[in-house]
DNA sequence: TGGACGATCCCCT
DNA sequence: GGGGATCGTCCAT
């Protein structure tokens, strides 16, 4: 797999936002390489009151306004992490928030992070235990713990492992980058506005691959 | 110094 | 489909 240039990260955000679809995500984890198949994303530029770099440059968002090609980790809702593809120059403010990734390596390794409960020397992450009730009615969750492994912004990092100390990582290091793949056809390109956000409703700067069973929502 | 509010997720109804 | 969990950040006193 080869790594994507800096200068996929320099041009306009949007672009890179819709061309970051079909793209690796790889992530090396204590040895383990995990994979994921970047299949949403949404886009936060400039002057978007929607978005963290709006009211200026803070501790917080400082990631953000570096030069394309880093990370920006944020922490949300007293528990979850998210994390963004910065674009653009130095200074600009803009960045790509993963949202969906289809698991291509390492599944094993994501399900183990999603599930903190085995935190000790347990090697046998029996996900059947995952179940409550345990009735014979629970057939439907079982099969949404699978489907909702990666299908998120949240659950993407989780999945990653990805928390404050990715924040700021180099895109173009070896721990963490991101991939060529598979070409994927602008027909089955489609876009939408923003999910969970009260600014900046009107524009649609939600991409995804139509029908990719990895979405959020 | 305090309070309001998230680029969310999960469980329950 | 709705609400609770949960806490860092930012802005207003």
């Amino acid at each position: 797999m080869k790594k994507l240039p800096h200068s996929f990260y320099l041009r306009p955000t949007l672009q890179v936002a819709r061309d970051l679809l079909g793209k690796y995500f790889v992530r090396t984890l204590n040895g383990k390489r995990l994979v994921g198949k970047i299949v949403e994303v949404e886009a936060y530029c400039e002057g978007d009151p929607a978005s963290h770099s709006y009211r200026g440059r803070t501790k917080r968002n400082d990631a953000m306004f570096w030069n394309g090609g880093h990370l920006y980790v944020y922490f949300t809702y007293g528990m979850h992490f998210c994390a963004n593809v910065v674009t653009g120059p130095e200074g600009k403010g803009e960045a790509v928030l993963i949202r969906g990734v289809e698991p291509i390596e390492g599944m094993e390794r994501m399900i183990k992070n999603r599930n903190p409960r085995g935190t000790g020397a347990e090697m046998t992450g029996n996900v059947e235990n995952e179940a409550k009730g345990g009735n014979g009615e629970s057939g439907k969750r079982r099969r949404g713990d699978l489907g909702n492994l990666t299908n998120g912004p949240a659950k993407f990092c989780q999945a990653f492992g990805i928390g404050r100390e990715e924040n700021g990582v180099d895109l173009l290091g070896d721990e963490i980058y991101i991939a060529d793949g598979g070409r994927i056809s602008a027909s089955i390109i489609s876009t939408s506005t923003r999910i969970g956000i009260n600014s900046g409703k009107k524009r649609k700067w939600r991409f995804f691959v139509k029908g990719n069973g990895w979405l959020s929502r």
